[in-house]
DNA sequence: AGATAAATCAAACTATCGTTCGGTTTAAAA
DNA sequence: TTTTAAACCGAACGATAGTTTGATTTATCT
């Protein structure tokens, strides 16, 4: 076996600290490459070479290209999911709809830009027929805000009497385009997630 | 020569009719399959299956596969970009922010959803490689909302204050998404315009 | 040390890609 | 009708894709 560990601390932690495998190796660099040259320069040969391999021996881990795909689509969206899930149970039964939907999109947007983000812009790059099985996690993450919007204009907090099921994909859609919109302006993520918050709430039409 | 022009009725119009050409035709095989079903699938053999020829013949009426995907992406942004542009200048001097708003929100989710909306839609789908040969002209398309937005800042009918190098990506981003809303709500492209504008403007935060 | 299992390699296979090119068909000009 | 040019085909080319496989190296266990 070659040294794969050569240079890397051992990490040596608690028994409970996942430790990082070769599997994950392989799919954090399909997804920079996904994420930086797109899906068809993601080539076996490519992935391997930047995990210091051979393409063949990638076949010892998955069983096909599409295994590994498939993999980084779930394990972005799932823990993306898992995350506001939690957020939103843990947070008290009286909060404010503002403070709900700030801790939302704080949470969304440090995933985008954070240290996985990888993992959350490769969707955009895969072809139509990759993209559709992912579709039915995607709608159950939509689930989530539209139960955050609905809550909002329960209790008269939000809504000019739009249609959720609207404003939802409208809102969700544009904030994924969080990394455009920090590069255009240099912006930090706090300020974009200020601005998207400020903007949802009041628009940006003179005062009344 | 084939009959490439069987069953179709000759356009036998005034003399400035723009004539459909092969060139034409070719242009639109190839959007459509690479919004259908991306840029993978949008082989010259497959382009040309769906024209009625063999591969090879393609490359009489172009000179690579490049050349037809750049020109797909011309098309798409330039008569954008112009499109907007005329439609800025058709308003009157004094037209209220809200208006003009209005004008251009209407064309851009007219031109997402309309009939030439593939040519708008194939941008996405395209490899970064190829993505960045036309940020420029995207830039240029850009800055007619950020003249619009500008306008409204300077006349006050506009901005809370907000940063306008972010809030145009921002919104702009958002919009581009119209054809995802769409599908998920089952909304028309007026009921997704409308609630774009009402949205930026007013918010929907509840009244104070 | 020797044996066993895990991990990787080297090389090939088939399929398909973009592209080329000589020949063939079709339409218009003479 | 003959000539000429435009438009297309058929068949191939080299390159590269995902994948398979038998051999080989490396780690682990006794």
């Amino acid at each position: 076996m070659k040294a794969r560990n050569a240079g890397k601390p051992v990490a040596a932690g608690s028994a409970t600290t996942k430790q990082r495998t070769i599997r994950d190796e392989i799919l954090d660099a399909a997804a920079e490459i996904i994420v930086r040259e797109g899906y068809d320069a993601c080539t076996m040969r490519a992935v391997a070479a930047l995990v210091d391999m051979k393409a063949g021996s990638l076949y010892y881990h998955f069983r096909s290209k599409d295994e590994i795909v498939e993999e980084i689509l779930n394990q972005g969206i799932e823990t993306l999911y898992a995350r506001l899930a939690e957020t939103m149970r843990g947070l008290p039964k009286e909060a404010p709809f503002a403070d709900r939907l700030s801790a939302a999109v704080g949470l969304h947007v440090s995933s985008l830009v954070g240290k996985d983000q990888k993992y959350m812009h490769v969707y955009e790059h895969l072809p139509p027929i990759i993209k559709r099985r992912s579709r039915k996690m995607r709608e159950k993450y939509a689930q989530l805000w539209h139960d955050l919007f609905a809550g909002g204009v329960a209790s008269g907090e939000a809504s000019n009497g739009q249609d959720l099921q609207l404003l939802v994909p409208y809102f969700l859609g544009g904030l994924n385009r969080v990394p455009e919109w920090m590069r255009a302006s240099g912006a930090s993520s706090e300020q974009v997630a200020a601005l998207a918050i400020t903007t949802l709430l009041d628009g940006i039409g003179a005062k009344r």
